[in-house]
DNA sequence: CTGAAAGCGCTAACAC
DNA sequence: GTGTTAGCGCTTTCAG
């Protein structure tokens, strides 16, 4: 590409050019572009009619260069892109960071953690100068992105719990106390035999809700039996011949009467599945999810589950992250959202016995 | 921020000190860095050594400026925020985009349209060289944008069709067809009465959809009725409302005996009101969607729907953009992806009159 | 209040 | 092969 041109051969208006044109030099338009004093109101105002006339935009790239900053920051996930979008409380999330984002001036881009680099790609990303700030969605325990980020004091946030971290940022939402009082829910319409469908025990997401269901159940004098935790996969598929497979070997007096799911997104292919053997939600075996996706209440039957602000968590988290950037004070490094149970037609007593 | 220097008082490394270290000038240090030739064997081994001891990584923004690209593109959606990831197809759409501008080496960032803003707000984004290269997701009829885009000569694919836009460059999938061959299937299965619960007639997708009904209707010799299309709005709460408001206002032997949905997103709160209302799916009402999102076979009753390939969408959209921006031949600007209709359990023949 | 000039870190002529 | 140097377009001292 030739230099000062576009594809199209038209020349591309500079600050060079403004200054020319206003008779002024270039450190005075660069002073009313970024609402510097000293310049009088004279020329500033001329100079604003010379910029709004042109349609004349400050180059972003060379602005960054100077300021050592690119006002842009990376949403950095533990899964696939694929898995990612696929879950509708990633877009909540998504949803809430891009909004703070964006009202602030600031992109982001969402990027997937390489699980087969060994070196730590992402770290190119703030070598290179390419991000201001990372959101880490999702950290392992004793996350070694997360504790070479807190090392080189480059600014970070992680939504999730950073287990194994002290002082890191964070905002998570409570998922102890959520998965606790969904199966507490259940205990209390009177279910015994309750089942987990996991999520991936290599997060902490999937370690903290199945250890609320422990806890819900070691508190109503119930076993914690393992061989009720399904731990079924990544995807809806798997899930779906998991936990069809579970109910089709299991004799019927040892059948869950109930199943708290990892989340809404595992619990349609559940309640599929026990459709499908013939069982009845509720009348059968009652389900309770996590999230409270916005098409739970909707589904058929409604799914009873566990809201959580995951939107707000997305916000919380983008918003800490740029005052961290900014410089500004923080009031607290960890945030934690609470979370409500909210009960639906998925949910029953369990039938007496035949 | 002090020049050359971390927030945590480090020293930032640059192409300059790698130099220095090895004893060469920096135009040798950039041409191993940009694999260019001209330089010894020896040099290049020695530099290279050099850069991967010290994890030197070149400056994003640097490189930026001079080479006048910022291997970003920009992907600008119709909807809010919100909206757009709320819905599945949406994230499929966006997992097609980042996976391959990602392998490229490209990143993207997600705005949407601010529809208050008179000023196209979105030309600022060029102006300012922020980015390569835009993806429009979604088009109104005559786009302005896209129209400035053209004349500018600034390289953008839309997603969806550019109606109004002569040898603009689009990728979409086939909605009329697709529309067409799903209230085709209803037709197939004797039903006469057909509804259509529309999406909104601001955009393409929502008038292909509509159209594809109408012609579906037409060529099997039904009337076209308007009071069967029920445009419902955008959320599923609102859809969830007029569904419900529709079938308890209309008389039993007026009542359609199928609804084509505008997608599978939509399709949730249809059946929902339709069961709310003590109708059965499929014996009272059969219902089919358009996406086949992934949930959609695990509900309950499994959800017949078009199958459309989104996430290729977006991947092609992106591709063809990518060859915009190198200047590589494009074998066609418009590509065309097909549909299929997937038939499952919320489809039956309408009963016989009682 | 204004302008000259020194960079920001890198690429790419152009000379040697 | 290698180095020198002139920018890329902007911000920001520092003089005046």
């Amino acid at each position: 590409m030739t230099k000062r041109t576009n594809d199209n051969g038209t020349e591309r208006i500079t600050m060079t050019d403004i200054a020319k044109m206003a008779g002024v030099s270039v450190a005075t338009v660069s002073r009313v572009i970024n609402d510097s004093p000293g310049v009088s109101d004279e020329n500033r105002k001329r100079i604003s009619k010379l910029i709004e006339e042109l349609g004349y935009q400050p180059n972003f790239t060379a602005r960054n260069l100077v300021r050592q900053s690119t006002r842009t920051i990376a949403v950095i996930n533990m899964q696939t892109l694929g898995q990612l979008h696929a879950q509708p409380a990633s877009g909540r999330m998504l949803q809430g960071i891009e909004s703070v984002l964006t009202s602030n001036g600031y992109r982001c881009t969402i990027l997937s953690r390489d699980e087969f680099a060994q070196d730590m790609s992402e770290l190119r990303l703030i070598k290179g100068g390419s991000v201001d700030g990372i959101l880490l969605n999702g950290a392992k325990l004793n996350d070694p992105l997360a504790l070479e980020l807190t090392q080189r004091n480059f600014p970070f946030v992680i939504i999730g719990r950073a287990i194994g971290l002290v002082n890191s940022h964070y905002v998570d939402i409570d998922n102890v106390f959520g998965a606790y009082s969904a199966v507490e829910s259940l205990v209390r319409l009177g279910h015994r035999r309750i089942a987990h469908v996991c999520g991936s025990q290599q997060t902490n997401l999937g370690v903290e809700r199945l250890e609320g269901y422990r806890r819900a159940l070691l508190e109503a004098g119930l076993a914690y039996n393992e061989s009720l935790v399904i731990d079924a996969g990544l995807t809806r598929k798997e899930v779906y011949t998991s936990v069809r497979r579970f109910f089709e070997n299991i004799a019927q007096e040892e059948r869950p009467t109930a199943v708290f799911t990892f989340n809404d997104f595992f619990a349609i292919p559940v309640i599929r599945a026990l459709l499908d053997l013939g069982l009845q939600v509720p009348r059968d075996v009652s389900v309770i999810g996590f999230d409270d996706d916005e098409a739970s209440q909707y589904l058929n039957p409604p799914l009873a589950s566990v809201r959580a602000p995951i939107s707000e968590m997305g916000m919380k988290a983008a918003e800490m992250l740029l005052k961290l950037i900014q410089g500004k004070q923080i009031d607290s490094r960890q945030v934690i959202l609470q979370t409500r149970v909210i009960e639906r037609d998925s949910l029953g007593s369990p039938s007496p016995p035949a």
